[in-house]
RNA sequence: CGGGGUGUAGCGCAGCUGGUAGCGCACCGCGUUUGGGACGCGGGGGUCGGCGGUUCGAAUCCGCCCACCCCGACCA
């Protein structure tokens, strides 16, 4: 048989990931280049990712609304950063309904424009604030390179739009969120980050201050995982978000933006996965557990397919997700590795020997071979399933933070600086000159990702120029 | 947009000193199998990226176009 085994990682990364993400059926590639086709496994990912964020929204006084997917091109030109930074990757729609169209519409890069003007009609009063809406939607933006999941033309995401009545509250909830997005990302994806805020040449283009989360993928590159911005008064002054205040005084509101999109499936692939394929999280695992069901006879089949059925009831019952593989044209070796290329998280077998002694055999997906094998009696199955799964996606934020840990480094000088955003991350202290951050980027490829606030480092001298510095930031090789 | 490469079955490829298309995998049928990627037999499937030229005859030679991939300048 021809390509069974997966490119391994330490081989081409690159080619692992791409390999990955099509065995796993997670997505395929649209006929339209740069765009992907989510596939129902990669997209029951997405909705258990939606659920756990969801939740935190609402949790945090959030609430849903959706809101256009076409945007009149002068909406877009009205705040002068924004523009500038999306219009070179802007679909823009001129023809409608066989008519050219006197206002070209654009295709929403993000929303914050056209929720501006709406925002404009609905705030009169400080009474009216803060409003706290999300939309879950697409966006499309015109990348030149792509890659599934993380790069491509139209992605799906969540963009959350607040506006308040102070800068201090608009700050609180740019925090906030960041922290959100981080509480998710490791609790639930255990996708160890870190939050810090954004140099002004990689922030979001109409903020004053973008923060983000960063992870650090296998090969050692940091992935953005959602951003969170503070946008002061910028949009309220180009959309005219105005409120009177207690003193009948009219103020533009203060407004935030944050999201997170399906570039967090590219995450959890590149922070998670092995050699045999996809790792997934149990907490978001489409199937946390699959069952194969093993047997030769007509009389074994009959007492492991009713074996199979009570524990898949039985597991059901406790609330874990839970598959059986009865496909018969396969045998259970193929299923073994299948499954395995899918990330699930718990393997249970259940075959004659089982039968006899009242017992299953599990595998833990993140430990292979024999160290993650064990035997389990059926009963008080889901009690021990449950503890199992906790244990896993507890070791795998472990193994992933360890790894993460390994791979930042303190350099010296900028030597060592050079050297190290080779094969990790460089956390040193930069004095927050855009010269010092484009040298680095011309002599390395690694840009700065994000200064963690509230760090317990004290003032410094920049690791490139030597000038005083107040806060360290993380080099990186980004995606 | 600059450099490099590739287009032949769903996927991966061979055929390229011109003679009307083949292999592996996948797929369909039947049978035997099933605790780590099963096997046998039978079968279906192709405007050879497109247009034009050379020729009795083009997947093959020539020209133009298109698409995609990889590497560089911008990005959730």
């Amino acid at each position: 048989m021809s390509e069974e085994k997966l490119t391994p990682r330490n081989v081409d990364f690159s080619e692992w990931y791409n390999q990955i993400v099509m065995r796993a059926e997670m997505a395929d590639y649209a006929p339209v280049r740069g765009c992907m086709i989510v596939r129902p496994y990669g997209w029951a990912l997405w909705e258990n990712i939606q659920q756990a964020l969801d939740r935190r929204f609402k949790d945090t006084g959030h609430v849903n609304a959706a809101f256009p997917l076409l945007i009149p091109m002068s909406f877009l030109e009205k705040e002068k950063e924004h523009v500038q930074g999306f219009s070179p990757e802007l679909a823009v729609v001129t023809i409608g309904g066989g008519e050219k169209l006197e206002e070209p519409l654009v295709i929403r890069p993000t929303s914050e424009t056209i929720i501006g003007y709406m925002y404009s009609k609905w705030i009169k009063s400080y009474r009216d604030l803060p409003v706290l809406i999300n939309q879950w939607g697409n966006v499309v933006r015109w990348e030149l390179r792509t890659r599934l999941f993380l790069r491509t033309l139209e992605f799906y995401w969540q963009e959350g739009h607040t506006a308040h009545a102070t800068e201090q509250e608009a700050r609180e909830e740019t925090q906030r969120m960041l922290d959100v997005y981080a509480d998710f990302a490791i609790n639930e994806g255990a996708v160890p980050v870190i939050k810090g805020v954004k140099s002004q040449a990689e922030k979001f283009a109409g903020a004053n201050l973008s923060a983000s989360i960063e992870a650090m993928m296998q090969d050692t590159r940091a992935l953005q995982a959602g951003t969170s911005h503070f946008l002061a008064q910028n949009f309220a002054k180009a959309f005219n978000i105005q409120y009177l205040d207690v003193n009948n005084s009219l103020q533009y509101a203060w407004t935030t933006s944050w999201g997170l999109s399906t570039r967090f499936i590219g995450a959890i692939i590149m922070t998670h996965g092995d050699d045999q394929g996809l790792i997934l999280p149990p907490r978001l695992a489409p199937f946390q557990v699959v069952i194969i069901p093993i047997f030769k006879t007509e009389s074994e089949a009959a007492s492991v397919k009713e074996a199979v059925q009570r524990v898949q009831a039985a597991l059901k019952a406790a609330g874990i997700r839970v598959k059986v593989d009865d496909r018969s044209e396969v045998t259970p070796g193929f299923k073994f590795n299948d499954w395995e290329m899918r990330g699930v998280p718990l393997r249970v077998e259940i075959g004659p020997k089982d039968i006899e002694k009242g017992t299953v055999a599990v595998a833990r997906r993140d430990k292979p071979g024999k160290e993650g094998k064990s035997f389990l009696p059926q009963a008080g199955l889901p009690v021990a399933v449950a503890d199992l799964l906790v244990d896993i996606q507890k070791s795998m934020l472990e193994r992933a933070t360890a790894f993460r840990d390994s791979h930042i480094f303190d350099p010296k000088d900028y030597a060592e600086l050079t050297e190290v955003v080779q094969h990790g991350w460089a956390y040193s202290y930069w004095c927050e000159s855009p010269e010092c951050e484009k040298k680095v980027k011309e002599d390395t490829k690694a840009t700065t990702r994000c200064m963690p606030l509230g760090g317990d480092e004290g003032p410094g001298k920049c690791i490139v120029c030597g000038q005083d510095a107040q806060h360290k930031v993380y080099f990186a090789k980004a995606y």
